[in-house]
DNA sequence: AACGCTAGCAACCGCAGTTTG
DNA sequence: CCAAACTGCGGTTGCTAGCGT
């Protein structure tokens, strides 16, 4: 496919950082014209640009949706978790939160959430824990239709999320009460039924690729694993039943590993239960307790590790 | 005060997908 | 159907402010 010439190569364009005055001309066309077709706006709004930047600034920017400012632990405690299912999609996550960026949530990803899960010892690609122990939560190369059926999921997954912000669904960002709500309208999207029509069709859904594990517990705490279909884990775990009086526990990060063989066993025999375990888990997820508590959210291994990014 | 280091962020680069003629 | 044009996206770079020495 051919590609169309290099507009930075032209020359007499403009690069660098924008002014005041290079910003007030885009704005004032774009609200007057719309930005239409990027390539011929530069010359419209008489810019020294090319469109790509004439569009990065805008998108990035001066857009009047955009909103500036820090974000809130929610918002990164959401773009953790669906780094977790999307991977580095930034604009499907961005999608997600209103008034975001792109753009700025990769920098917030590879500023500070990415260290952060570093220093916790998460592998910030995978979201598992960094060192965990072969064999539990170590995953096994995905075959072929493996891979497929988990860029599937990805696919699905991503047009979820559209639908979800297309509707009426948004997601507030400081009453921290919108997790249970999102993760049950994950699950009864498309991709629970996904996952229930895999297995019906006899097409397991491997717990290397795409996979879902959910456990509850009355003592220590409760999780729940959702491995995103490109090695990613989302992994939410609930304060202790018993008020969360969580401290450090060195153990603490190997305890999913239980909880994860609890559910699938081993390769050979676990994957059968999946339908029944679906179905169970889903009603555990429903039955979750204290469902508009944030807490439940976060890796419970890492006393709530989310609760402190 | 000067220098070096680091973090944060805006902007650029180039690939890939989509649209158009 | 094909190639060019266009657009969107993710990765990367480079500037700058803040901080410590």
């Amino acid at each position: 496919m051919g590609r169309a010439p290099c507009c930075d190569t032209k020359m007499g364009l403009k690069k660098g950082p924008w002014t005041p005055e290079e910003d007030e001309k885009l704005i004032q066309y774009i609200k007057e014209n719309g930005h239409g077709s990027w390539r011929s706006l530069p010359k419209s709004a008489g810019l020294l640009r090319c469109g790509k930047s004439c569009r990065l600034r805008w998108t990035n920017y001066l857009r009047p949706d955009i909103k500036r400012g820090p974000f809130t632990p929610e918002e990164e405690k959401l773009v953790i978790q669906l780094h977790a299912i999307l991977g580095n999609r930034w604009a499907a996550i961005a999608s997600q939160l209103p008034g975001r960026t792109d753009n700025e949530i990769k920098n917030l990803w590879n500023t500070h959430l990415k260290k952060r899960l570093i220093c916790m010892g998460i592998d910030p690609q995978t979201h598992e824990p960094s060192s965990s122990p072969s064999g539990l939560l170590k995953r096994l190369p995905a075959s072929p239709s493996t891979r497929h059926m988990a860029q599937w999921e990805s696919a699905r997954l991503e047009a979820e999320a559209r639908l979800s912000r297309e509707s009426s669904f948004s997601i507030p960002s400081s009453t921290g009460n919108f997790n249970s709500d999102y993760i049950l309208r994950l699950w009864n999207s498309e991709i629970g039924e996904s996952f229930r029509n895999f297995n019906i069709k006899g097409n397991k859904i491997g717990r290397n690729n795409s996979s879902i594990s959910l456990a509850s517990s009355s003592t220590k705490c409760e999780s729940v694993s959702v491995t995103a279909p490109e090695g990613g884990v989302l992994g939410l775990a609930g304060a202790s039943a018993a008020g969360s009086n969580q401290t450090e526990d060195p153990d603490c990060r190997s305890s999913i590993s239980p909880l994860a063989d609890v559910h699938h066993g081993s390769d050979s025999a676990g994957s059968d239960d999946l339908e029944d375990s679906s179905e169970s888990t889903l009603q555990l997820l429903l039955d979750f307790p204290n469902n508009n508590d944030m807490s439940f959210l976060g890796h419970c291994d890492h006393d709530n590790m989310y609760s402190l990014l």
